[in-house]
DNA sequence: GCGACAG
DNA sequence: ATCTTGTCGC
C-alpha cells in the first residue's frame, strides 16, 4: 500500500515530542461515510533484546471468516531508543516498511499500541493512520496513561479510560475471565466504530486475530533469521 | 523529589 | 519487547 512520508525519522526525542503535538492536531476522529470494513490488516514488530534489528510482519484478513489474504515480513534497523510516549519513532519505520510491501489495500488497520489514549493524544496508531491514510485503531495490552474501572465480565463489555477529565479510550473485555485490552482511536475513525471493529476481530481470543497473526509471523521471521 | 511508564 | 516453568481448563 501507498505510504505518505510525513517527515524524517532520524530526529531526537525532544524534537519528536514537539512533532507529536503538531501532528496530533491533524488527527480526524470521524469515520468515513459508508464505512463497512471487509478486510482488516495488522502488523507487529519482533526483535532480540539489545538488538537494533527489527523483524516485522503485516497481515491482511477477511473480517468475515478470518481467512488470511496476505502476509509480508521485512527486516529493518532501528536506532531510536524505547521511550514511553515515543514508541512510534522506534517502531513506525519498521511498520511503514512492511505496510509498503502489502499488495492488498485494507479497509482498516489495527496497531499494537495506543492511539488517542496517549499523554499527548498521539500514540503509534495515530501516527500510522496519518502515514497510511487509512482508518487505524490502537489496541494496547496495558495502559500508558489514564484510569479506568474494570468493565463487566462479558465479551463486549467496556469501560471508559479517563485522563484529565477526558474520555480517551476504553478498556474492552474481548472474552470473559481475561484482562481487557485498551482500545483508542488512531485516525479516520470514531471510538464506537473502533470498538465494534476490534470486537469483530475477536471470536475467541483476547487479542484481535490479525494482531495475533502478525505477532506470530514477526516472531517466526526473527527465529528463522538466526 | 518520587513514582509511573504502550512496546 | 524478550527470557522462562509450570499449571489450569476446554
Amino acid at each position: 500500500m501507498k505510504i505518505d512520508k510525513l517527515h524524517e525519522w532520524n530526529i531526537k526525542p525532544a524534537d519528536a515530542i514537539s512533532l507529536q503535538k503538531k501532528l496530533a492536531s491533524t488527527i480526524i476522529m470521524k469515520t468515513p461515510k459508508h464505512f463497512s470494513p471487509e478486510t482488516v490488516a495488522a502488523a507487529d514488530v519482533s526483535f532480540n533484546r539489545f538488538s537494533s534489528v527489527f523483524f516485522s510482519a503485516a497481515v491482511v484478513m477477511w473480517l468475515s471468516e478470518f481467512e488470511t489474504i496476505e502476509v509480508r515480513t521485512s527486516v529493518t534497523e532501528s536506532s531510536f531508543p524505547y521511550v514511553p510516549g515515543l514508541l512510534s519513532f522506534r517502531e513506525m519505520p519498521a511498520l511503514e516498511t512492511v505496510f509498503s510491501t502489502l499488495e492488498t489495500e485494507p479497509d482498516v488497520v489495527l496497531i499494537d499500541g495506543h492511539g488517542y489514549a496517549h499523554p499527548r493524544r498521539f500514540g503509534i496508531a495515530c501516527h500510522a493512520g496519518l502515514i497510511l491514510g487509512t482508518p487505524t485503531i490502537g489496541c494496547a495490552k496495558s495502559l500508558i496513561v489514564g484510569e479506568y474501572d474494570a468493565p463487566g465480565n462479558k465479551r463486549g463489555d467496556h469501560s471508559p479510560i479517563f485522563h484529565n477529565d477526558e474520555k480517551i479510550g476504553v478498556a474492552l473485555r474481548t472474552r470473559p475471565d481475561v484482562k481487557p485490552i485498551f482500545v483508542s482511536v488512531g485516525h479516520l475513525i470514531d471510538l464506537d466504530t473502533a470498538i465494534d471493529t476490534v470486537l469483530s476481530c475477536c471470536h475467541s481470543t483476547r487479542i484481535p486475530e490479525p494482531l495475533r497473526a502478525a505477532h506470530i509471523h514477526a516472531n517466526e521471521a526473527r527465529k528463522q533469521h538466526k
